[in-house]
Order: structure tokens, then sequence, then C-alpha cells
DNA sequence: CTGTTAGCGCATTCAT
DNA sequence: ATGAATGCGCTAACAG
């Protein structure tokens, strides 16, 4: 590691023969400055290869360029995907995100939140997780924030998620089109909104369809794959007929595959499934995992652009997004 | 965005009376402070919630507390797996990681190289990508350097890079103990010292295991898909039997796959096929994609523990990695 | 248009 | 053990 000399903004004006400030100004374009000094500052920097020090920028202007970045889990297909979309967002701007994970533990992500605060970061996008609505709103007024993949009433238009109910309807509606009449419902736990919004899409989209919804379909999950299992093995027990499931998600959708298999009923054959995902567990469980990816993806852009338009006081885009649904007739190989 | 009153070390130092350098001393532990004055500052600093200014630590120090970390693809499934691993790296260090994307462009990856130089991290690491070796060289003189997923001789043990020739042997080595005993190999463009490497290693697990190699087994490819199907062709025209193919890419055996598939060939009843990544690309190719996730992993970790040591003096770990194969035998569902 | 001056917030001598 | 002083490199008034 040889110590390089670091050069600095006196280095440049004293060799352009300009003050300082002459140099900034040239650098910064905050105000006119004469023809020949101006092409000569530029000579000397180009000659001496100046870098101005962030830091001392920083500490003066009071800003990072930099976006702080919470995540639940550098790892995760549905989180990382998210991240692809910031990358991306930021593209060319000036701002360099800073991502820190949050692993999914409270105490974990709350650490992370404050090294990311302490980083000073002009913007905060924050990805899932659980810290209390509370701090979240409290941060939100000492820096720029947005959320993704969770509704926070309170933040308004600073949120980008998913709306459930029309990721179901359309994912009934795709069934529907497919030529199915009988679409099973597995539903995730019914104490959680989620699986209620989707299963109002569900019963929606039957009935957009002229479809009389049949309770004896629907079979309430708890999100997990062991409920997909038992709730085809309930559904076959009712002796109702159907030629599709839509399970409202993976795992679930997982475990119906496999009560399926144990029947000999082939997917997607005899019977159609098809799950979908806003969990990270679930896109875990599910190897081909891509159901998300692209929502995924277009929600950390839009938040990436949010955030610059926040610093920027620009037009605020537009963040409510629907998922689209990346189909899958069968939800996993290998049971 | 409620302007936040920004409490400095001069505040705390007031209410504390003690001078700012008291402290500093106390926040750094750089010197004894006596029990009460310290007791009295550290109430303060609870009491204001006072956060260090990092702009003026970092002015101060020269340090940013930060890790450039230039990749070549957000997204992609190998990169994002390094990425993973030097996350877990840093763990609870007080560093970060800024990630920047070369987005496969040389040019793209020079802009972003510059731009982690111009952030002054602590601190870089590389994966992968095509800047020049010299510029590598001479950056690794300004900033502690790490290269992953790529041999540079001249830095020693400052590479992470997998042994190709250990990998393909261990790969055919797999292959001999689940039985096979006539086992093709499709080799990549042996114009490439990778292709040369892996075709060594498949040789010599072959003469370890008192096999004679076989010319007939082995088919020329170009690591992309269709060279696989080709070369399985070939293998069936040549009229040689074989149980087992070790392509040495996941795109050649995803080929292979397909080439087997039309002839009714069943994969893995008929025949075995194993494959192996070390391209972004052909981890695109065959979604299941794990192969090389582990040690893509490992190989990130120990990059970000080799900065840590450099930046500590810290005793400088053994970077020399072997891949861990997670065998697939078959390599993809859908043809 | 341009040079001079005064901080930004902190760590670090240097005295005491 | 502690306070006062100095400067890190830069930007932004403030005169000219």
């Amino acid at each position: 590691m040889t110590e390089e000399v670091k050069v600095t903004i006196d280095d440049i004006a004293e060799r352009a023969r300009v003050s300082k400030s002459t140099v900034s100004r040239v650098l910064s374009g905050s105000a006119v400055v004469a023809q020949p000094k101006r092409a000569a500052v530029l000579k000397v920097i180009e000659e001496l290869d100046y870098r101005p020090n962030i830091f001392a920028q920083s500490l003066v202007s009071g800003r990072s360029f930099t976006i702080g970045v919470l995540t639940q889990n550098i790892g995760s297909p549905f989180y990382d995907a998210v991240l692809v979309g910031i990358h991306e967002g930021f593209g060319n701007s000036d701002y360099s995100p800073i991502v820190a994970d949050g692993r999914w533990h409270l105490a974990t992500e709350q650490t992370a939140l404050q090294t990311l605060l302490d980083r000073r970061v002009d913007g905060l996008i924050v990805i899932g997780g659980s810290v209390p609505k509370e701090k979240l709103l409290r941060t939100g007024e000492q820096v720029p924030l947005i959320v993704v993949a969770r509704h926070v009433p309170e933040l308004g238009s600073r949120c980008v998620y998913l709306d459930n109910f029309e990721a179901a309807y359309k994912a009934t509606k795709y069934l529907i089109e497919q030529g199915h009449r009988e679409i099973a419902h597995i539903t995730g736990a019914l104490s959680q909104s989620d699986a209620v919004r989707r299963h109002e899409g569900y019963l929606q989209a039957l009935s957009d369809a002229g479809i009389e919804p049949d309770p004896d379909l629907v079979v309430e999950g708890n999100f997990r794959r062991q409920s997909g299992t038992l709730a085809v093995e309930m559904l076959i027990t009712r002796g109702r007929m159907f030629s599709a499931i839509f399970a409202a998600n993976d795992q679930m959708a997982f475990g119906a595959r496999l009560a399926l298999y144990r029947r000999g009923i082939r997917v997607p054959g005899d019977v159609s499934i098809l799950g979908m995902d806003d969990e990270p567990a679930s896109a875990y469980m599910t190897p081909p995992l891509t159901t998300m990816r692209q929502p995924a993806i277009e929600m950390g852009e839009a938040a990436a652009q949010a955030i610059l338009c926040l610093l920027n006081d620009g037009p605020f885009p537009n963040l409510q997004f629907s998922m689209e649904l990346i189909v899958r007739e069968t939800v996993a190989r290998h049971i």
C-alpha cells in the first residue's frame, strides 16, 4: 500500500494560480468562471488527477449522496429482486445505495437501521421488515423514506406494495381464462388481512365471470406447506370436483402438489395449481421461484426513483403497483 | 421532513461541563477518563441521543469505514451469492459494503470502480470483471484489494478463485463413486484455460480410479447450450455407450439434457448428467441454479474477512478454495 | 468575476 | 487526567 500523495483543492488552486474558491466553482458549476481561468483549473485537475475529498464535501454540505436500504435477508430471492430494482433505479444518479441486512430479527433490523442513520444517508428505503410502525414514521420525519412491500397507511403514497386483492383476482381470472370453472381456493390464515384480501379477489373474479362461488371449494390454510396438503385432502374428502387450485401462496401450492402426487393425480394434466408469493420464506420453498421477481424488481426501481424525486423535489411517481403474475401451472418438480 | 436539531460534540461537552476533547475520549476510548466525568458524558449523550457526525470523523481520520464491492451484475445468482458471503463476512464489523455494478460492460465497470474510489472506500473487493490487470494492480497499491473469482497471479494470495481442475476432478470422482465407469465429457472451448483445466481434472479422476480414458467419450463444446446438444448427438453417432455425462458447464448440461429428451432417453434413469457452473450466464440458464451458490458464498465471506485482516494487520486467511460440488443429476425440468 | 474569511464536527497534538 | 488549540478539505457568504 504505497502512500499515495493526496492532492487537495489547494494544490489545484496554487498550480492554476487562482484561489480555491475558483476551483470549487468550476468543479460545482455554482458560479460562472472566466474561460481562461476555468481552462487552467481544468488542466491542472487533469494533470494531477485530482479527486475532491468526499468527506469534506459531505461535512460542509451535510449530504452523503448515499441511500440506505434496509432489507430483511440478503440472498432471499424476493428481497434480492427488490435490490436489483433499486440499483437499477439509481442508475447513473450520484447516489449509491448502502444495504444493511435485518436478517429477519427485529433487534438486528433495528441495529441495521441505526447504522444506516448514523451513516447519515440522504434517504432510506425499507423493504418489509418489522420495525414498529411508529418508529418508521418517526424516521420518516428525519429522512426521506420509502417503504417497500409493506403497507403503512400513514405513509400514504410513500409505500410500494402489492395489491393482494388484485393479485388474487388476476390469478383466478387467469385460471378462468384457461377454461377452468371449478376452481378451488386454499386461503391463508384468515386472521391475516393479506389472506382475506386474496380470498376476496378470488371471489370477485369468479363473480365477474358469472361463476357462482362455492364454499365447498374453499379451504382455509395457514400459509404453510402442510396446510396445503391437508387442504387438498379436505377437498377430496368433500367429494366436490375441481380442475384447478388457486393457493394463496407458493408454500401451500407446494403442499397441495404433494397431496395430489400421492393420490396419483397429475399436475397439470388432471388438475392445475396456481400459487402466488410474497413471503420470502415461500420464495425459498419453491426453487423455480420467479413468481414475484419481476414485480419485486419494479417495486425496487420505483422506490429508488421515488427517493430521487423526494431528494430533488421532482414529480413524485405513482407507486401503486399490481402484481404481474408469472404463472406456474405446477409449483415444484421434486416432491 | 422536520428539521431535527443536530446535536454536536460541543453540546455534549457543554452540558456535561467538560471539554469536547474529553467527550471525544470517552467516545473513542483513546484515553482514560475519570469515572465521574465519564459517567456524566455518557449520561448527556444518552439524554440527547447524540450521534457523532461520521463526515467529520472521516474527514479527520481519513477513513470511511466503508468497503467498495465491484460486482458484474446484480441479480445474477453467482455474483449475488458472493455478495451474500461478503455481507456475512462483514457481519458486525464497523464496515459497510457499498456495491457498484459493472453490468458486464468494461466502461461501466471502470466508472463504477472510480465511483467507489472517489467515495474513499477503505478497502475494495472486485468480483470477476474485466478491468485490465494493470489497473487492478495499480488500484491495489492505493487501497487494500481482494479479487474474487478471477485469477491474477501478481496478486498472489489476494485472489479468491475456484480451482477448475479440482472441481472437475471432484465432479468426475462423484460420478465414479455412483458406479459409473463410462463417463462422457463435454468440454468447454479448449482455447480457454478453464475448459482445459476441467478436462484435465476429468482425465485425472478417471486415471486415479483406474479407468482408462477413452477419447471417444470426449466431445469439445464451446460452453454454450447448443454445443451440449450437438455433443450428445455426436456421442450417440459414435455408438460408444455411456451411462453418465459430465458437462463442463451448466449451459451445455442443459443442452445435453435436451438432446437426450428428444431421443427418449431418461435422465437420470438411463443416463446421469452432471454440470458445473462458474459463469453467470449459465447460472441464468438453469433455474435450479444452486451449483455454485455455496462456494460463491464462501468466497465472498473469505474476501470480506481478508479485507478486514488487511485493515487491521490481522492474520491473513487462507484464500485457497476448491469448489464444493452441489450435484445435480438432472439440470432442467422443462426442455 | 474572484479572492478572503469563516466555519462544518471531530480527533489530536500540546501543554498543563 | 484534561482543556485549548490546530487542522482535516471543502463550500459559502462576503467583500471587492
